[in-house]
DNA sequence: TCGAATGAAAA
DNA sequence: TTTTCATTCGA
């Protein structure tokens, strides 16, 4: 789920980057995933995102391997002959961005992620289980599972739904007849498969259903599988492809592909940290949509990002704002969180930065390095931000420093790596260089905000985005800067060094002026959400079509440097990672940056982005923007431009804080208002925060920081996501055990299991009631298939008739060979676990799910009561009944089972049975669950001990029950 | 490529 | 209502 969950996330994020060139990838990549699975025409391609995410991950070693003209060229390639196979992708990658969409997965429900999180146990304890099996016995303990857990998992999926459904608002969940879509689209059908995106897909596919929603784009998100390859490194694939075809369009989605990572980090940020998440929440503000519900931002920071990424997804201008309010309010996230603790160090920092940017402008070429390294700096103070306010939150400001520390070790072990590297970037830049210097420039001029000179290029308020190509960090002077900003954050632990930064302090002080705006404006209600969107989404515009290729042309320096420093994959991808946040900056910045380039104007409205100013004044309404005209002013047209930029970025900075404030007032409400969904990600927050601690704490030396840092990017990221869907509570097998059967028996399983079963609670015995009932039916059904058919296709042959046939006539064969086996005992288990909970309630329950399924159970009930029949015959179908009847039934096994293993089960099962139903004990035969009982105790044979009645007998017997269950 | 589970959504 | 598909991965 886990990986899911951060897939899921990651996903939509991708999405936003580049949906044309993300479609093309992605056309590319599935089509020679399909290809080599065969899929592409087959029927579905279940797998197709994750195929396709494989792709990417492929093409991102590659991208790494090879060097960026190299990948350029391979990427065109295969962008060509994806193209040529996939049908339906290239046709949405025609149309690009809908393309993208389509591979979006429907969202896991649950049940699937409970699945997801349990299987491995699963798996674990019975090595052998096939997966049906051991879905099986994950819907058992799904079923048995207290609603309270079951609860957890179904407020993640509705997260997850939620949050996917922002991203991806054209998605249908199933393009209702995906197939005839497939036809038109042979080739394409395995994306066909539905995934959603109406938009695009529909376009492209005939089918899908409506063929529109593309207005949103529709990302096709796949859940990446996290074993696969991170979603962040997938995006970097999906880049590199992209680059295969246009540069410039691959330039995007490496860009974009960064800005996912980024965002990855910052979700994995946000959720070790509350403010982190609450700047998401800012950050969500972007879009009215967003700010038009709060709940929104209360959701969990995935809802938040999946804001995001959608909002990056829209392909229209609207969306490009998105990306850049996302990258914005990524950039206010890591202001925001060093502005809280560490404004002071930031401003000198950027100072620094600005200073060594300003160097690199001077040298020109450089510029992008420059960017690259802004982008760095911005990605390590982000990442020392969040550790920081991971740590920080609970730890000081030391911790910070530390962190600041780290990341500044990385930035310098990535000079020390990439000095070569980064020859060959400037190279690669120069390559690039056709893009406008506006990107560039920009990226400059975030960092030269401090610096006067570079007021021009504070002018570029796109500094937020930061934007710079992770290619570029190789420069050692970006590096240096870099390097002195963490010194300078190190020395001067204080956050508020004044070094340089008295410019930068005046600025912050503007910020805090804008921050106060901005919490009136929070106060009154007025988030600058639209405001920042606004901006961001100009910027974005613009952005994209110069910058992009700036961008682009950053990423293919990472690979390069990846592959000079390291041949290995690994290495690559670590620094893919690395450079990943960095051209996530880059790209962001790039979008952003050029549209406010074009549009001076607009940038400054973006700057403003204070929420609480209206993106009207452009900023100069406050003090920073005051500032950044002066730049301006000093500078020409552009520079005023990026004097103004700037100026926005600055105001991020405020905005950042804003953003905190804000996030503490959402949390605030939140937390007196959503329980479970802030729980949720609270451990979320908790798991990567404890992993983003770790990796700060450790204060580790660059290496293990960059490597950190880019897993962060990519492997954090996914691990990040893994933690999250960890997150959610796991069971051990014996606790599920225990659940049913409230004795603990490990030996079902292999007996091991870690023993968490502390998570399962076992309280809720009336729930277990209803679960037990649940898991009986399901038993029996499983039983009656292992009988019927021997294993494979069990399923089928198990029709629904052939159910209900067997139930009412001779389920004895059945039930007898469940005898043999040691299945009947389990059944018989269940049963008496159900006794023991003795519920009708639970008999109402089981209905659950599609009709088909709850039929399946009825049936599998009334073939539970033939085999009591079939002791005795009961034989009638009960619809209603039968469930109280099993249930009867069951308390009644358990009592013979009881007698069997225990006596104190067997009285207290007495109990309950006795009330419920003696005819029912009528229908068990007695002689049939000593049967059962026999059998199950020669299975056991050791077990023997009855762990305690403490109370509950009940428990004894199911717990055997499922032991048997289990070991047979 | 199917299936085993559940659940959500669409047709 | 019924169907589809989400995950997982061995046959």
């Amino acid at each position: 789920m886990t990986k899911a969950l951060l897939q899921f996330i990651l996903l939509p994020v991708h999405l936003p980057f580049t949906i044309q060139d993300v479609t093309v990838m992605k056309g590319s990549n599935r089509n020679k995933d399909h290809s080599t699975e065969g899929e592409g025409d087959g029927k579905r391609p279940k797998r197709k995102c994750l195929q396709w995410h494989p792709l990417l991950a492929k093409k991102l070693l590659d991208f790494s391997e090879e060097e960026e003209e190299d990948e350029e060229e391979e990427d065109i390639d295969k962008v060509q002959l994806l193209e040529a196979d996939g049908l339906e992708q290239d046709v949405g990658e025609t149309e690009d961005d809908e393309s993208p969409e389509q591979r979006a997965r429907r969202p896991m429900n649950a049940f699937l992620l409970f699945c997801k999180r349990h299987r491995s146990l699963v798996r674990q304890e019975h090595p052998r289980l096939d997966n049906r099996g051991a879905t099986k016995i994950l819907a058992d303990w799904w079923a048995v599972l207290d609603p309270k857990e079951k609860q957890k998992y179904t407020d993640m999926a509705k997260e997850y739904k939620d949050a996917f459904m922002k991203a991806n608002p054209g998605y249908r969940w199933c393009p209702a007849t995906n197939k005839p879509v497939k036809s038109p689209a042979p080739t394409v059908s395995p994306r066909k498969k539905l995934w959603a995106f109406p938009s695009d897909s529909s376009r492209d596919l005939p089918t899908p259903k409506k063929a529109k929603t593309e207005e949103v784009p529709q990302l096709n998100f796949g859940m990446a599988d996290p074993t696969q390859m991170g979603g962040l490194s997938m995006l970097l694939l999906a880049g590199e492809r992209a680059l295969g075809a246009p540069e410039v369009s691959v330039r995007h989605t490496r860009s974009a592909a960064l800005l996912v990572e980024q965002f990855d980090i910052l979700l994995s940020l946000s959720q070790a940290r509350p403010f982190a998440l609450g700047f998401m929440a800012s950050s969500g503000t972007c879009r009215p949509d967003i700010s038009e519900s709060p709940e929104l931002r209360q959701k969990s920071p995935l809802f938040q990002f999946a804001e995001i990424s959608s909002r990056t997804s829209h392909p229209d201008a609207p969306s490009k704002q998105c990306q850049a309010s996302a990258l914005f309010q990524f950039a206010e996230m890591c202001l925001a969180s060093e502005g809280v603790k560490m404004e002071d160090t930031k401003l000198i920092k950027s100072k620094e930065s600005d200073g060594g940017r300003i160097e690199e402008m001077e040298k020109g070429k450089e510029e992008r390095d420059i960017k690259v390294e802004k982008i760095i700096e911005t990605a390590f103070q982000k990442e020392a931000e969040f550790g920081k306010s991971a740590k920080g939150s609970m730890k000081e400001s030391k911790d910070l420093r530390a962190i600041g520390q780290l990341q500044m070790d990385n930035v310098m072990a990535v000079k020390v790596e990439d000095p070569k590297e980064m020859r060959k970037e400037s190279e690669d830049d120069q390559k690039y260089s056709h893009f406008p210097d506006f990107s560039y420039s920009a990226s400059s001029k975030i960092i030269i905000s401090d610096v006067p000179s570079r007021k021009d290029h504070m002018c570029h308020p796109h500094g937020i985005m930061i934007i710079e190509d992770p290619t570029t960090l190789n420069k050692p002077e970006k590096i240096k800067k870099k390097k002195k900003k963490n010194k300078l954050d190190r020395h001067g632990n204080d956050k508020s060094t004044p070094k340089k930064t008295c410019k930068k302090r005046q600025s912050s002080e503007s910020d805090i002026e804008s921050v106060m705006y901005t919490i009136e404006a929070v106060a009154k209600g007025d988030w600058g959400v639209d405001k920042l969107g606004e901006t961001p989404r100009k910027k974005v515009r613009t952005s994209s079509s110069g910058k992009g290729g700036i961008l682009d042309a950053k990423p293919p320096k990472k690979k390069v440097k990846s592959k000079e420093k390291k041949v290995s994959k690994e290495k690559c991808s670590d620094i893919t990672k690395e450079s990943r946040p960095p051209d996530f900056l880059n790209i962001s910045a790039s979008k952003s940056v050029p549209g406010e380039m074009p549009e001076g104007t607009k940038a400054e409205p973006l700057t403003p982005t204070e929420d609480a100013l209206p993106p009207s004044l452009p900023g100069q309404a406050k003090p920073e923007e005051s500032d950044c005209h002066r730049k301006t002013e000093t500078c020409g047209s552009r520079k005023s431009e990026r004097s103004c930029k700037g100026a926005l970025y600055k105001t991020l900075v405020s905005e950042g804080m804003l953003t905190s404030l804000r996030a503490n007032v959402d949390r605030g409400k939140r937390s007196s208002g959503k329980g479970n969904s802030s729980d949720h990600e609270g451990c979320w927050s908790e798991e990567s925060w404890t992993f983003n601690q770790s990796g700060t704490s450790g204060s580790k030396k660059f290496k293990k920081k960059l490597r950190e840092d880019s897993f962060l990017g990519s492997a954090k990221l996914d691990e990040e996501f893994e933690k999250k869907f960890n997150s959610l509570p796991q069971y051990s097998p014996i606790t599920f055990d225990r659940k049913c059967v409230s004795i603990p028996r490990k030996k079902k399983k292999t007996g091991n299991m870690s023993s968490d079963s502390t998570k399962t609670s076992k309280g809720p015995f009336q729930s277990q009631k209803k679960n037990l009932f649940h898991k009986i039916v399901s038993r029996y059904k499983h039983k009656k298939e292992k009988p019927n058919v021997p294993e494979k296709g069990s399923g089928d042959k198990w029709s629904h008739k052939q159910f209900f046939l067997d139930a009412i006539h001779p389920t004895e064969a059945i039930f007898s060979e469940d005898k043999n086996t040691t299945e009947p005992a389990y059944k018989v288990k269940n049963a008496l676990s159900i006794p023991n909970t003795p519920e009708p309630t639970a008999m109402q329950e089981p209905l659950v799910g599609s009709q088909k399924r709850k039929a399946r159970k009825t049936k599998i009930t009334h073939l539970v009561r033939t085999a009591d029949g079939r002791v005795s015959p009961a034989g009638g179908t009960l619809d209603d009944k039968p469930k109280e009847q099993l249930q009867r039934s069951l308390a009644k096994v358990p009592e013979t089972y009881c007698g069997d293993n225990c006596s104190h089960n067997t009285v207290e099962e007495a109990r309950s049975s006795t009330p419920e139903m003696p005819a029912v004990s009528a229908f068990f035969s007695l002689a049939a669950l000593a049967e059962v009982a026999a059998m199950e105790n020669v299975h056991r044979g050791q077990r023997s001990t009855p762990l305690t009645h403490d109370g509950q007998p009940k428990e004894m017997p199911q717990a055997p029950v499922l032991i048997s269950c289990a070991d047979q």
